[in-house]
DNA sequence: TTCATTTCTTAATATAGATTAATGCTAGCG
DNA sequence: CGCTAGCATTAATCTATATTAAGAAATGAA
């Protein structure tokens, strides 16, 4: 669904680079200033914030297709919060942010740009939404429907730090389901 | 800081209706297919939803100087899942989003528009990390620095609402604080 | 293959926050 | 002006999830 909007971007950005990453290789670290959108042409990766007892949450994962990127942290040269880094060997193209901020972006793309940050505003608010309203075994089976296709490809623990609990928690649910 | 932009948007939007509501006035029901911003000149509002167990969870309020809007059902034709009522006595400026979706708009509105869902999507951002990482306490001392005017004006039961725990929950922590 | 490390599961215990209930407080309404 | 309904607080109890711990299973490296 992002393929359309892809192809003008990076197909015209003479910047793109297309990289291909290990599993585990870090793409991104917490801290800098995000230049740069990473769009998962294969593979899988997640973005993740670590707090101060030194606990990790992920964000989101981004698998075929989907785009990963920091954009507040872009948009207003913000440091960011989150890491970035591959669960599977990879093949990224990573283009940079900047024609959101130059003139030369046509009329479209722009128009295009606005529709993709609705929709990645309208998950971020069901999420919230989510996470106030719903049972951890709730949040579960809202996943598992969301993306029947990713547990097979996620570690337990990684889903349980998704879904904001613990890897024993989800356990038991899975044990109960 | 929405001001500059606004004053386009409405400067130039014929159809920008200026709105007096009564504190409780329904505004937006859920479920309806959301065509207008809501800006807010003067008062405070709220948006929130409503779970199939009759709870009320609140996604965000806005006071003097806030948009309140459901982008995504907008943008994307869906109903939405937010009411939004007044908590005070309020004047509001409806505005048609419609000018996304059509040419109509200049290459500087739609980049500034573009910015204004930046902006949101790190506030979102925040918020899910926030939500996943921190104990009550720590988001209600968080909400109290972001918002140091707002508790005045709010009743407790919708703070408590808003950081998704119990009036008697946030009772207790303020208790100890 | 074998050994070491990480991941997953299970169980016991601990705790944050929910629920229920009772009481005083406040504000809007007749 | 007093009444009533909603609001805030406190306390007792309950429950979902965290924490801790230990063993089993899977994965990765030598």
């Amino acid at each position: 669904m992002y393929m359309d909007f892809l192809k003008e971007i990076i197909g015209t950005d003479t910047k793109a680079i297309h990289k291909n990453f290990k599993k585990k290789e870090i793409i991104q670290k917490q801290g800098v200033v995000s230049k740069n959108a990473f769009y998962v042409k294969k593979g899988l990766i997640r973005s993740y914030s670590i707090d101060e007892k030194g606990k990790e949450h992920i964000f989101m994962f981004g698998t075929e297709e989907w785009i990963i990127a920091d954009i507040e942290s872009n948009v207003f040269n913000k440091p960011t919060q989150l890491y970035i880094d591959t669960i599977e060997d990879s093949e990224i193209v990573i283009f940079s942010l900047d024609y959101l901020k130059t003139n030369q972006s046509t009329k479209e793309k722009l128009q295009k740009n606005s529709k993709l940050l609705a929709r990645r505003i309208g998950s971020l608010q069901r999420r919230v939404i989510q996470l106030m309203s719903s049972s951890a075994k709730e949040r579960y089976e809202m996943f598992l429907e969301t993306y029947p296709l990713l547990p097979n490809r996620i570690p337990q623990k990684m889903i349980a730090s998704y879904l904001g609990i613990t890897a024993e928690a989800l356990s038991k649910i899975r044990g109960e389901l």
